[in-house]
DNA sequence: ATCCAGGATCTCC
DNA sequence: GGAGATCATGGA
C-alpha cells in the first residue's frame, strides 16, 4: 500500500482486501452516500469524504478544503482499519471452513470501519427492528437537528432533548431509549472513547443496562464503537446463516451460536461475523 | 391491505 | 430460559 498526494487529494496504489463500496455497505455504518458505482461521499469526525475506487487504486478528497497526507494518517488509516493484515485473518477464519471461503470469496474488501462509540451506540439502537434506509434517515434527521453543521451530535448537544423531541425525527418507539442512552453517557457510565483498560465483560454490562439495548445491540456496539472483536451479533439473518450452515439446518439458540463462533474464530469472531452477515444478506439462498 | 424490518421489553408460564 | 404480543414508521 502507497500513499501519495497530488493535488489536493489523496491517492492509494497497491490497496488490497479494500473495496470502498463493500466496507460501506456490509451494514456497519449509516451515513454514506452512493454517488455511482465505486464512488462514495461519507460523514465521520466531522468531515465529509468523497472516496473514489477503480481495482486496487483509490483517491480520497474534501469537497472544499486540502486533504494532506498527515491529516489522512491521523484520521483515515484507523477508520478504514488499513493497517491490519486482513489478508492473514482471511486465511484464519477461512482455513478448512468452505463455508467461511465464500463469505470471504464474495467481499474480499470488506473492512471493519473504527467508528465513534458514541455515534455506534445511538445508531444501534436506531437500528433495532428497522430497515437500513430508516436508520439512515432518523440519523440524519437527529445530525440535521442537534449537530453542528449537520455533524453528528454531541452527547452535551442531546442533553435536553425529550423523547418528543426524537420523536419528531421518525425514532418511532426507540425516543424513550435514546434519551435514556443520552443519560448514561451523561452520568459517565459508559465511555464514549475507546478505553482498553474497560473489560469487555464490564462494558457489555453497561450497555445490558441501557434501555434499548439488548444482546444483539450491546454486540454491534462492542464490535463496531469499541472495537472488541470477539463479539458476534446475531440478528436474524446471522441466526438464519448458522443454523443452516453450520447446525445442519437446526434451530438453535443465540447462546449456542455464541459458543461454537466462541470457539471456532476466537477474537476474529467479529470479523468472521461481517463476512457472514453479508454473504447471506446478498444471498439469502445461499448454501 | 397486510406484512415486515441487523430487536427489545413486558408478561406469563 | 422460552413463547407470544406489542412497539413507530414506511416501503413492498
Amino acid at each position: 500500500m502507497e500513499i501519495t498526494t497530488f493535488n489536493d487529494k489523496i491517492k492509494i496504489t497497491n490497496l488490497r482486501q479494500f473495496n470502498i463500496g463493500e466496507v460501506l455497505e456490509c451494514g456497519q455504518c449509516f451515513r454514506f452516500e452512493k454517488l455511482d458505482n465505486n464512488f462514495y461521499s461519507l460523514v465521520a469526525f466531522s468531515h465529509t469524504l468523497f472516496a473514489k475506487q477503480r481495482g486496487d487504486a483509490a483517491e480520497f478528497w474534501y469537497e472544499n478544503r486540502k486533504l494532506d497526507i498527515e491529516e489522512f494518517k491521523e484520521i483515515w488509516v484507523d477508520y478504514f482499519d488499513l493497517e491490519r493484515d486482513y489478508e492473514k485473518i482471511q486465511q484464519k477464519i477461512a482455513q478448512d471452513d468452505p463455508i467461511m471461503q465464500r463469505a470471504v470469496e464474495f467481499a474480499p474488501g470488506i473492512r471493519l470501519l473504527n467508528q465513534d462509540p458514541w455515534e455506534i451506540l445511538l445508531s444501534f439502537i436506531i437500528s433495532a427492528n428497522n430497515r437500513i434506509p430508516q436508520i439512515k434517515q432518523v440519523i440524519k434527521n437527529i445530525c440535521e437537528a442537534y449537530g453542528e453543521n449537520s455533524s453528528f451530535p454531541t452527547p452535551e448537544q442531546l442533553k435536553n432533548v425529550t423523547a418528543e423531541d426524537f420523536r419528531v425525527l421518525k425514532t418511532g418507539f426507540r425516543d424513550k431509549y435514546l434519551v435514556d442512552a443520552v443519560a448514561h453517557v451523561l452520568a459517565g457510565n459508559l465511555p464514549i472513547q475507546r478505553d482498553e483498560s474497560v473489560s469487555t465483560a464490564d462494558l457489555r454490562e453497561r450497555l445490558l443496562a441501557v434501555k434499548g439495548i439488548g444482546e444483539k445491540v450491546a454486540h454491534c456496539i462492542l464490535l463496531m464503537g469499541y472495537g472488541r472483536y470477539n463479539s458476534f451479533p446475531v440478528d436474524v439473518w446471522v441466526q438464519r446463516v448458522m443454523e443452516r450452515l453450520y447446525f445442519n439446518g437446526e434451530k438453535t439458540s443465540v447462546a449456542k451460536i455464541h459458543q461454537f463462533a466462541g470457539e471456532r474464530w476466537g477474537d476474529y469472531a467479529s470479523f468472521a461475523n461481517q463476512y457472514l452477515f453479508h454473504y447471506i444478506r446478498m444471498n439469502p439462498e445461499a448454501d
